[in-house]
DNA sequence: CAGGGCGTTCACAAGCCGTTTACCTCGGGG
DNA sequence: CCCCGAGGTAAACGGCTTGTGAACGCCCTG
């Protein structure tokens, strides 16, 4: 099947290594906030599927969020604008309309 | 060319997954809506069967379409242009006039 | 006590999607 | 030929979803 990412060396040179609160790129560390850090690897923990806002939150934050939370959608888009002044052209996190978010190893598809 | 059959993966490399609200074509997610999907799944889920737009309605809008309801037709269009673009030469809905569509996972027939 | 960082919420703009309509083409009968 | 029904598809439209800047309050630190 598809490899494997490992910490080594993911594809578009981003490194999460949540046990160390870092996310890496080019060994340079991202300067994320714990929660920003715990959505970005949420995330990148199910490469090429879809997660549902329910299923992001209720990953990050232990619990079912209230009705017309827009918590998860603010994290994305604060991750993309870190992520993309870090990696410019690259869109790891897709939107799925109706649906939820999506994160790509590879920033294709 | 000759990939492997896992127990997903129907002739022409087209993985249809709507618990996860996708559809795959060599792993690769294809961009389509929620109702493009639906109507996908619905034709999918019966191969090689005719289904006549009454049924295609009833199964993903769950209610009788109002007379010259175009919206099945429309959808047929809209997937038959993605699918096209992802995998090129292959026909998986053919029409059938007067009566309805009908999906066949080996693009013959 | 003042300042700053962060998580959360709010508000509004922008964009996407479902639905409907309109226009075209194709074939069959008269 | 002309008419008519069936189907393909582009495009209009309105509503809902999403992107994002900003405000607010809490907590920590100096």
């Amino acid at each position: 099947m598809a490899d494997q990412v490992h910490e080594g060396r993911p594809a578009g040179g981003l490194e999460i290594r949540p046990e160390e609160h870092a996310a890496l790129v080019d060994g340079r560390p991202l300067s994320l906030t714990v929660r920003e850090l715990q959505v970005l690897t949420s995330l990148a923990a199910h490469p090429q599927r879809i997660m549902t806002r329910e299923e992001l939150y209720a990953d990050v934050w232990g619990r079912a969020p209230r009705r017309d939370d827009r918590s998860v959608d603010v994290y994305v888009s604060r991750l993309r604008s870190k992520l993309r002044e870090a990696l410019p052209g690259c869109e790891l996190i897709h939107t799925h309309n109706g649906i939820g978010y999506r994160y790509s190893p590879d920033d294709q598809a």
